[in-house]
DNA sequence: AATGGGAGTTGCAAAATATGCAACATCTGA
DNA sequence: TCAGATGTTGCATATTTTGCAACTCCCATT
């Protein structure tokens, strides 16, 4: 559409292979230098390239600002949304979005379930931390301090057989979880349903909310649920991406 | 010099500062907004902006796969050569480079006192790990077990009465160093000179490299070379931000 | 010191490209 | 259904980009 503009990006996306000389840039494009040349011009002065000493140009710092800058804006709810749309669509079970915040465990967002036995949780509100795989994601990465804080802070009712009693098991299982790198819900909170959750992180590997999808026991038994999870995982790593993150 | 370029990179800076409209972005630059949108469009097809719904364009995630490209790509040495050089020339003393490899800690690169007297090290050369302040903010860094494993095999032989002579002296240090920011040697390694170190890090906040001065004792005492500190803490930011780190 | 080659830079004229316009399409809310 | 706002397209115009060729600068070689 911009044919100038078109070339320019296509100089970027070169250099980012590696530095790279006026000449084999101008190949790259199919024009005479001095018209890389101006396009490289126009591109230093943003901040867009930059001259690596002579003979090589190389991405500019612009990059980096724009960059974090695109992270701060972009919200991990919006992000994640066509991962975890897919997920819900493809699978037709209740998938869930929640963050950590000073304390306590929100859903930020739902993907209703097809079928006819719905959860009953509504964004906004807080998620249980003892009982829910979501909250062990989110406080599976937290720093020492900050756990001891909320673990202080906490209570461990019994919901069902399953649930966890204590900060002793409830430790326990976040080891679990750190090692597994995602967590379960396993009839923990509600007789009737489990569930399963992965973290979505960001650019510098921090976790920034957590996906989960539950399932009632009459769809799908212990062994289904968990037999998703390379589906969750998956889902979670493209939400992930979106959010700035570098896999490997 | 290439107009349609500029503006298009104007665009993609205002869209830095959050999600914008076509009208709002064909204000910015001053043209009509289908001039805008066909400027947009080459965008979106770099992936360097996105759609966000209808009504809004933001930054797109090309520029997440750009910067780290540009990191993979751009090495510590050459990062950092600008700020170390101006260390380097506005103090006069030695300014060093030093990575951690493998349990080894090496000089990178080395710029050279202006004084008369010179230190005795060169690049490639191994820094001795107990008693040099680029070590110590390098091993400070390490994960616990990696740490313990270096520690293993280390040797504390008594270079100067300063020397420190054993491992829980030398964890005490790296205790001290994380929790200042930034390493000393203070005439630990040879009884005329001692040196000041800071970590040069990178996007995620991991540590690359550190940069150190020295400085022999007839120069300049202690007081007078830890008030150098603000400025080695400054260059060594500077150059982390080359390597991509994001301050605070 | 002179020579030659490679890389970078500039002015200019030609022409391809980007631009504004106005008409049209699409969507939203009343 | 309509009004208004936002987004999109075709087209003629002229502005901007382009390639060219000449020139400079820097380095290496003789």
């Amino acid at each position: 559409m911009s044919q100038s503009l078109d070339r320019a990006l296509t100089l970027v996306n070169q250099l980012a292979t590696g530095p790279k000389t006026l000449d084999e840039l101008s190949g790259v494009i199919g024009v005479h230098k001095s018209t890389t040349l101006r396009l490289l011009r126009t591109l230093e002065s943003h901040r867009f390239v930059q001259r690596d000493g002579v003979h090589h140009y190389r991405l500019g710092t612009a990059l980096f600002d724009l960059a974090n800058l695109a992270l701060e804006e972009r919200d991990v709810r919006r992000a994640a949304e066509p991962a975890l749309r897919d997920l819900n669509s493809r699978l037709g079970h209740t998938v869930h979005l929640a963050s950590y915040e000073d304390g306590e465990v929100i859903y930020i967002d739902k993907y209703e379930s097809r079928h006819q036995m719905r959860m009953y949780s509504r964004i906004g509100r807080r998620a249980p931390l003892h009982c829910t795989a979501v909250a062990k994601i989110l406080l599976a990465d937290l720093s020492a301090p900050a756990l001891q804080k909320v673990l202080a802070g906490m209570e461990f009712p019994r919901l069902t057989e399953n649930t966890i009693l204590g900060p002793a098991a409830y430790l326990a299982e976040l080891d679990r979880v750190r090692a597994n790198g995602y967590a379960v819900d396993n009839s923990e909170h509600e007789d009737f349903i489990h569930c399963i959750a992965a973290p979505i992180k960001g650019a510098r590997g921090e976790v920034l909310a957590a996906v989960s999808m539950s399932v009632p026991k009459v769809l799908l038994d212990y062994e289904g649920l968990l037999s998703h999870l390379p589906d969750l995982l998956a889902t979670a790593e493209a939400a992930s991406v979106e959010c700035g993150y570098v896999p490997r």
